[in-house]
DNA sequence: GCCGTTTTCGGCCCGACTGTTTTCAGTCG
């Protein structure tokens, strides 16, 4: 049994104990649990085996380490089993649903015998849920539009496409009256590949007009709540957007505090502590002696001195995000690494890692032509890469297998090469690589004869069909192909397309192990689409000392700036410039490759 | 359920908004 697999059964365990309305701690607990599993590079599989103790892990005590060994063991947990009947399966999807949580869901199905979204969406449109003790004609009107919603959007969106709406709506926000600061916070500062919603930060001493130039944004289709510091819109296309507005004290706290990510702001949060600080969205606050640290529910406290929200104690800091570390004696951490997946420990130690950036990349070493399914000439590519500033590209158009993307042959190949060596003449100050985007076969053999790879200066190979093998089977092609002394770099690596198609199934940890073994360097496929290798595999790369390259994958011009969304998803794993190879001038690249 | 050189018991991050209520519960982030 796989680590997701774990993870997925002690959460919805979680999940059930929650509606049955379990202490909540308990609850969270799970949650922690699952995640520590998730976030985990060995197997648990393999953990079981060699015995090893896993309660030294965070989140894992006695009892969740048992789960794990009869999960293991069993390939099933009695505790799941007896949760899941307890209760009607689907009520679990009650709670993925917008304005449903554990509480509502049980009230629905203990006094209406509601247990399906269907049968809620009927009940909610005959009108008896407002019939019910704390549901209302607006509470049953937002579960129906939050069935919609659960229904269509499933997926969340990718940090590409939320760029094309966040980017002119945050200059629209910058001209809003009385407006001194707007940043946008949240997993899309954090540049997580996909978003779920978006949080903008304004900075105003008067709230009122600029929640009134918000709502009135163009793009707005629904406006859901705005109030005095918060409002909460849907555009059209159903991203949702909320808007915190503070006063300039509080500036740095609040974009700490929604940059997030939730577990590492609680982990700030108990550094604070610690400390005798209290940390909120308003600032850090000296916590008094007999002051209340922890906020209850309704307690409203008494305004502190600089009049920032019901806090507690004297403020301290909070302008700018760095004062807010600060406080908790840490450097400022770069969002993209606020996961705690060991960014607040590295900090402790002075050994955050110098992350890549895009002036690093020297190169790129993926991009398709007009000779196979790219929009651009060979010329065109050159030209746009010198103008990017590259020393080198590598033009990778697919082998013959991918015949759908008019892949070449060993003829074409042969002439393709014949054009490089012309548009080499004509362009000086940037090499161009022959390359070719090599069909890795479904028995793992290279879609190309051996007199030809041995001529190419890049081999890159690929996955581009039987997608569905088993994973043993997938696993052994990968590494047959792996070990051809010819292969230098591995694209696009799982061939996952967000939110269209998931990631082929092999053993990850064998691949990796086996790229560092023999040299092979691990493609991260800078495409918004794809953004394969994901961060966590960055991050296990880079422990393992895998070479990593980041390419675009461009099919024409503009593409080529996709590159970005590359180096942003390397810097979620941890990489410096030191951990891609592509960043080396072009002499020390060649040297670095396998071959 | 997990965790602990101030604790092996008693904590566990914190606040806003809405809706349904008359003081708060539920949900969300």
């Amino acid at each position: 049994m796989e680590n997701v697999e774990i993870a997925r059964i002690l959460d919805e365990l979680g999940d059930v104990l929650e509606i049955q309305g379990e202490n909540p701690f308990r609850v969270r607990a799970y949650r922690n649990a699952a995640r520590t599993i998730r976030g985990h590079g060995t197997p648990f599989r393999k953990l079981v085996e060699e015995g090893a103790d896993l309660t030294g892990l965070p989140g894992i005590g006695k009892e969740m380490a048992a789960h794990i060994r009869e999960l293991v063991e069993t390939g099933k947990l009695g505790r799941h089993e007896e949760a899941l009947r307890s209760i009607p399966p689907e009520l679990l999807e009650f709670i993925r649903i917008p304005g449903l949580g554990p509480k509502r869901a049980k009230q629905l199905w203990e006094e209406l015998g509601i247990t399906t979204v269907s049968a809620l969406q009927e009940a909610c449109e005959q009108g008896r849920l407002s019939r019910l003790k704390g549901f209302g004609e607006k509470i049953q009107k937002n579960i129906l539009e939050g069935i919609e919603s659960y229904r269509s959007q499933q997926g969340r969106f990718k940090l590409s496409d939320a760029d094309q709406y966040v980017l002119p709506l945050k200059a629209y926000m910058e001209k809003a009256p009385g407006v001194e600061r707007i940043e946008v916070a949240g997993s899309y500062r954090r540049r997580k590949e996909t978003v779920g919603d978006i949080d903008i930060l304004a900075v105003a001493r008067e709230a009122g007009p600029v929640m009134e130039h918000f709502v009135a944004y163009p793009g707005v289709a629904k406006v859901q709540s705005a109030g005095d510091t918060r409002g909460t819109v849907f555009l059209g296309s159903g991203l949702q957007v909320d808007l915190r507005i503070l006063p300039r004290e509080s500036f740095g706290a609040a974009l700490a505090y929604f940059t997030g990510s939730k577990e590492h702001n609680i982990r700030i949060r108990r550094l604070a502590i610690d400390r005798g600080l209290r940390v909120s969205e308003y600032g850090v606050f000296r916590v008094g002696k007999g002051a209340k640290t922890a906020g209850g529910r309704g307690q409203k406290g008494g305004k502190d001195e600089a009049d920032l929200g019901p806090s507690l104690g004297r403020f301290v800091a909070g302008r700018e995000e760095s004062e807010v570390y600060k406080a908790v004696g840490l450097p400022w951490i770069p969002p993209e690494l606020r996961e705690d997946r060991g960014e607040i420990e590295a900090a402790q130690q002075n050994a955050l890692p110098h992350l890549i950036e895009l002036r690093d990349l020297r190169g790129d070493l993926q991009m398709h032509s007009t000779w196979s399914d790219g929009q651009n000439t060979i010329e065109e590519m050159a030209v746009a890469c010198k103008a990017r500033n590259y020393e080198y590209l590598a033009i990778t158009d697919h082998s013959k297998a991918v015949s759908v993307a008019g892949g070449l042959d060993a003829e074409r190949l042969r002439k393709q090469w014949k054009e490089i060596e012309k548009v080499a003449e004509r362009h000086e100050g940037i090499r161009i690589l022959k390359g070719m985007e090599i069909d890795i076969l479904s028995d793992g053999s290279l879609d190309l004869e051996d007199a030809l790879l041995e001529k190419l200066d890049i081999v890159l190979v690929a996955v581009h069909s039987k997608f569905n093998l088993p994973p043993a089977q997938q696993t052994e092609r990968i590494l047959k192909a792996l070990q051809h002394p010819r292969v230098q770099i591995f694209g696009h690596p799982t061939g996952r397309i967000l939110n269209r198609r998931g990631p082929i199934a092999f053993d990850m940890d064998e691949v990796l192990s086996c790229a560092a073994e023999l040299g092979v360097a691990m493609e991260l496929n800078a495409h918004p689409d794809r953004l394969d290798l994901m961060d966590l595999h960055l991050m296990e790369a880079r422990r393992r000392g895998v070479k990593v390259v980041i390419n675009t994958d461009a099919h024409r011009v503009e593409d080529l700036d996709l590159i970005r969304y590359g180096v942003e998803q390397a810097r979620r794993g941890w990489l410096g410039r030191e951990h891609v190879l592509n960043t080396l001038p072009l002499g020390e690249f060649l040297k670095a490759l396998r071959r």
